[in-house]
RNA sequence: GGGCGAUUAGCUCAGUCGGUUAGAGCGCCUCUCUGAUAAGGAGGAGGUCCCUGGUUCGAAUCCAGGAUCGCCCA
């Protein structure tokens, strides 16, 4: 057997990670997991794209961590998975993008440049990044079947939303419409509501109160109050409360009217209201508009209109109305059939119509605004305003409301399947499933189309006398085509757009120009990726179009499909609630009326270490290639795992180092076993992983319950998909194995010996961290295959290779008896420590005895079961149970509240009363106390110390120590401190933990009888072969307690 | 305005089914071990479990109201 590897004391996790790298690469592991796997019950598990547009950050790391744990699991308990990555492809973010590094700043340089050109660089783009998305992806470790992700921009996932947007024109679900549309004026588009996510931010904007003078006495007005002069061009309206009441302010301009609960905010408290009415009273009267010169207004009659939402609390109590600028005002505008006015054209800029204005953008057009109001008379004042306002998630342009036409899909007819459909979802954390609900009960009608270029062709074709025609399919593309199709190379922009085709009725109908939102491209792809619908399984299919040369994914069938959907699990950032969680739900119900998945785990955002939002301008953002080549995959991947997900996560090089260090407990105890094995050549037995090996000492039965018990809590965890709970029990149980299990059970590993107890030792404590290794190899894969390679592969006959090939480690029934002994010693123990500490004994110091107390019989028995271990761990010659309990100790007895508040109810109290005072005798069936008998199981025994012990206790356990010293005991003492020095001799000399030594020694008189009688254990303990007492010795002194002597440490020749 | 959360030690956070002595890590203090050692272990200080009320024999936990913070929608 070849002999271990040595464990440096400390892992390099970088170095450990790019060795095992190498490992899988060259063994193909994977591979032969996927091989291992082939056939097994299967576990779909379907990956939200990853937007590949730029390297990933930490936070998308964070979600790929938790896939891969989850899909390792799995795959540990012999399920076979699909391994298939996505990638997004299409949209505003890859096209702002590329405009950035193409120097380009509008759509019009856009178009300049050629839609074709513009087009392969998002393209190109997109391949660049997801080939860098995919190599970081690996290097945390995450496995994937890489060479066969999907992209949302190939042909196939286009002509598959195609065939959805026909289904829902089928249904009448699809719909142009006028709206009111958050714009952004730079990048020339709507946005959804999708894209509003974060879009807030603290901005100072001008403000204006402004007259409106009535047609029918121009010396009376009303007074309107905005915080975006450009909509004032396009007013048509303003709206009153009818139910408030208004007063009318005498002002050296004539009568302002004005809400009367906002007069002293606008006057101050000295105004002078010349007359008061109702807003309805007010309804009706025509106003002069504050630009009626402009053309665009010549048609507008304006007037004061009622609205229920008018607010009491800002501005005037009058809000002016322009329902070309603002949703509301679209909305009321259409209620009270006032025309709508859109001043600006697609890049926010005023249009012909209004005159001097005309070509001026929103953002520049205050001040000129604010002047020309000033100039007519009509500007009442001026101001600003700190407020937060929605700006572009892109490029941080203020946004604007504009009416555009837009495709929509109504919401109405698939609102209630939805809700249903969600109901059936099992959402991690739960209250993400009602924060989906309440998002499905408010949802607006579907958005789907953006003026711009790169992304999915909506397949809506428009012919002269406004029929439209809705393609769904490439096939059907080519039978209606009258243009040449056979070179379109692809379906995007501008290509695509060359075709045109014939409709029904005859006619020749051109494809509209917009393309669709990117959550179309993401919620498709439970049915695109998986074959729905398909006949035929084509290798390597699905790859046309944009996605040639990218991914050799494959195309399947219907059957396919219906082996993989729905999604066992998926799991993304919260935000994905409203977006790819609910666009795949949407486009699922869609087609198949119910979930396209089972389980969800949702999980919130990642903060830098001190809570803060990681931004780049900051200065605190984390990249990912820096993070994981200092703190290294594991260690990130740990504090991803133990991360509670609904929560934000903390980030950073501190919250690293420590799990870093709390993995050394780990490495420890894995270098502690192989430097020993190493020693005796110890050979591990792999039947041990499944029958546990055997047990000598009840510490062997207790470490390894704790393993039983573990695995199980750990399945029960993942299953749940609470990594957290999962992360806390494995450390839990190393923290076990080292402080207890290794401490208590070194002596048996230095033995020169071997037996069968050793041989149990070693079989045990190689069987812990073995299946160690298996329970963490999900989250952090490197260091547990590692490990594995120098204690597991090729130690023992049958072992894997791998132990991602190893299984998952199988439960046996925990021993409870073991468990509850253990917990029981432990409390001993450490009380125990407590007591010498009271009797300042030192723990090297050997004692006579510790007494431990107890009134609970069955306690007793489970405690005295370790006394050989208590005894050890306090260095006391002899356990010795109290023979009366009140000999240590006052009893105190304690009703079980959990067993008997259903019993006992009201009379608890009274009970716990007469208990506490000592009213109450013992008998054989227990406890008899107020006119009830209480069995053992009924209540609890607590002790308290009596007076003048050295004793400590803690609920039914007392322990005492005896701290009287006699010559015996002190000169066992000082043998103790003295082999303590000489290994710091032998530490300090740089000897090996196996040199034998010899000793040259000169003692005093008391150190010389410390000698006569311990001079053997002494001599063993620090593997000396020979120990020389002389008059004088050339080396180190030491003394203790008047026992005094001088030490030199030799290597034994 | 509607919805979903959060609030526990100096800091960051656990806390299952309601059970009477609320925990961990880090930090701090005092020790200890020295054959796992840039570690390990023990002990200690540190808590109005946000507030008020309710249900209950019993509330950090359940209910109602409120406060503050975060997020989603309007």
């Amino acid at each position: 057997m070849s002999s271990y590897d040595a464990v440096p004391a400390t892992p390099d996790h970088i170095a450990l990670e790019h060795r095992v790298l190498a490992l899988w690469e060259a063994e193909s592991t994977f591979d032969q997991l996927r091989t291992q796997n082939a056939g097994g019950a299967p576990y779909s598990f379907i990956d939200g794209p990853i937007t590949a547009n730029n390297p990933m950050g930490v936070h998308h790391a964070w979600g790929r961590s938790l896939k891969d744990l989850m899909q390792r699991h799995r795959a540990m308990r012999g399920h076979e998975l699909r391994y298939q990555n996505g990638f997004d492809c299409q949209g505003l973010w890859v096209e702002v993008e590329v405009e950035k590094s193409l120097g380009l700043n509008s759509k019009q340089e856009i178009e300049e440049y050629g839609l074709d050109r513009f087009a392969r660089a998002c393209r190109d783009r997109v391949a660049e990044y997801s080939a860098i998305q995919a190599r970081q992806s690996q290097r945390l470790g995450q496995w994937m079947d890489w060479d066969r992700s999907y992209y949302t921009m190939t042909d196939p996932n286009i002509a598959y939303i195609w065939h959805f947007l026909k289904v829902c024109h089928e249904r009448e679900m699809l719909y142009r419409g006028n709206r009111p549309m958050v714009w952004c004026p730079r990048c020339g588009t709507s946005l959804s509501q999708h894209e509003l996510i974060d879009s807030y931010q603290d901005r100072t904007h001008p403000t204006l109160h402004v007259r409106f003078p009535f047609v029918d006495a121009p010396e009376e007005a009303v007074v309107v109050w905005t915080t975006t002069p450009w909509t004032l061009p396009a007013n048509v309206a303003a709206a009153v409360d009818p139910t408030a009441e208004y007063s009318g302010v005498r002002t050296s301009q004539g009568i302002d009217w004005v809400m009367s609960t906002r007069v002293e905010d606008l006057f101050g408290e000295g105004a002078d209201v010349a007359r008061t009415a109702l807003g309805s009273e007010l309804v009706g009267k025509a106003y002069v508009g504050p630009f009626d010169d402009l053309a665009a207004q010549d048609e507008v009659a304006h007037r004061v209109v009622a609205w229920d939402m008018v607010s009491d609390n800002e501005g005037t109590g009058v809000v002016h109305i322009a329902p070309g600028c603002g949703a509301e005002d679209f909305e009321l505008g259409k209620r009270e059939q006032i025309p709508t006015l859109v001043p600006v054209d697609e890049a926010g800029h005023f249009t012909e119509e209004y005159g001097w204005l005309s070509g001026m953008a929103t953002a520049d057009a205050a001040e000129p605004i604010t002047a020309h109001l000033a100039k007519t008379g009509v500007l009442v004042r001026s101001g600003t305003i700190d407020h937060r306002f929605p700006v572009c998630w892109r490029c941080g342009t203020d946004l604007i409301f504009r009416v555009v036409e837009e495709w929509f899909i109504a919401a109405d007819k698939v609102r209630q399947p939805m809700i249903d459909a969600a109901a059936t979802v099992n959402w991690v954390p739960e209250q993400y499933g009602k924060r989906m609900e309440d998002w499905l009960r408010n949802m607006g009608d579907w958005c789907i189309s953006r003026k711009r270029y790169w992304g999915l062709p909506l397949p809506f074709y428009r012919a002269p006398s406004g029929e439209i025609t809705v393609i769904g399919s490439v096939e059907e593309l080519r039978e209606r085509a009258v243009d040449p199709i056979d070179d379109l190379q692809e379906l995007h922009r501008p290509w695509i757009d060359d075709i045109r085709i014939r409709t029904d009725s005859g006619e020749i109908a051109e494809r509209v120009t917009e393309v669709g939102d990117c959550w179309l491209d993401a919620g498709i792809v439970p049915f695109s990726t998986l074959g729905w619908g398909r006949d035929t399984y084509t290798p390597e299919g699905y790859a046309e179009g944009a996605g040639v040369g990218l991914t050799r994914a494959d195309l399947p069938d219907h059957a396919y499909w219906e082996k993989w959907f729905p999604a066992d699990w998926i799991s993304e950032m919260r935000e994905q609630i409203r977006l790819w969680f609910y666009s795949q739900l949407f486009m699922s119900v869609v087609l198949v009326g119910k979930a396209p998945y089972k389980s969800v785990l949702g999980y919130e955002k990642l903060h830098d270490e001190t809570g803060r939002a990681m931004h780049k301008s900051w200065g605190n953002a984390i990249w990912f290639d820096d993070a994981v080549e200092e703190m290294g995959a594991d260690v990130m991947r740990w504090l991803y795992a133990l991360q509670t997900p609904s929560q934000n996560m903390n980030f950073g090089y501190g919250p690293a180092n420590e799990v870093r260090r709390r993995l050394l407990t780990l490495w420890n105890s894995y270098s502690f076993l192989i430097r020993y094995a190493e020693i005796d050549d110890f050979t591990p037995t792999w039947a041990d992983l499944d029958s546990r090996p055997p047990a000598t000492t009840a510490l062997d039965t207790w470490i390894v319950a704790r393993v039983d018990e573990t695995i199980i809590a750990c399945d029960e965890a993942l299953d749940a998909y609470w990594t957290p709970t999962y992360a806390r029990a494995v450390e839990s149980l190393i923290d076990d194995l080292s402080a207890w299990y290794i401490r208590g059970s070194r002596a048996r590993f230095w033995r020169s010996e071997s037996d069968a107890d050793k041989d149990a030792a070693f079989r045990t404590l190689w069987y812990c961290i073995a299946q160690i290794c298996r329970l963490i190899a999900p989250a952090m894969p490197f260091m547990a295959d590692e490990i594995w390679q120098n204690l597991v592969r090729d130690r023992a006959d049958d072992a894997p290779t791998s132990v991602h090939l190893s299984s998952w480690p199988k439960a046996n029934t925990p021993d409870q008896a073991a468990l509850l002994s253990m917990g029981l010693a432990q409390t001993a123990i450490s009380l125990g420590r407590a007591a010498r500490a009271q009797g300042n004994r030192k723990l090297r110091q050997p004692l006579r005895e510790a007494v431990i107390a107890t009134p609970d019989a069955a306690a007793r028995a489970a405690v005295e079961r370790l006394s050989a271990e208590i005894a050890l761990e306090l260095n006391v010659k002899n356990v010795r149970f109290a023979d009366a309990v009140d000999e240590l100790l006052e009893i105190e007895i304690i009703p079980n509240f959990r067993a008997l508040g259903p019993k006992l109810g009201k009379d608890i109290p009274r009970v716990q009363q007469l208990l506490k005072d000592g009213e109450y005798s013992r008998s054989e069936a227990g406890v008899e106390v107020g006119g009830y008998t209480l069995t053992d199981d009924e209540v609890e025994f607590r002790t308290r110390p009596r007076e003048g012990f050295a004793v400590a206790d803690e609920g039914g356990l007392a322990v005492a120590v005896d701290t009287e010293l006699d010559q015996e005991l002190e000169e066992e003492g000082l043998a103790r401190e003295l082999i303590h020095f000489i290994q710091g001799e032998r530490k300090a000399a740089g000897f090996e933990i196996a040199d034998r030594i010899t000793i040259e020694i000169a003692p005093n008189a008391l150190a010389e009888r410390v000698l006569a009688r311990f001079g053997d254990e002494i001599a063993s303990e620090t593997l000396c072969t020979t120990l020389t007492s002389l008059s004088h010795v050339d080396g180190n002194a030491f003394e203790s307690d008047g026992c005094s002597v001088v030490v030199h440490v030799a290597l034994a020749t």
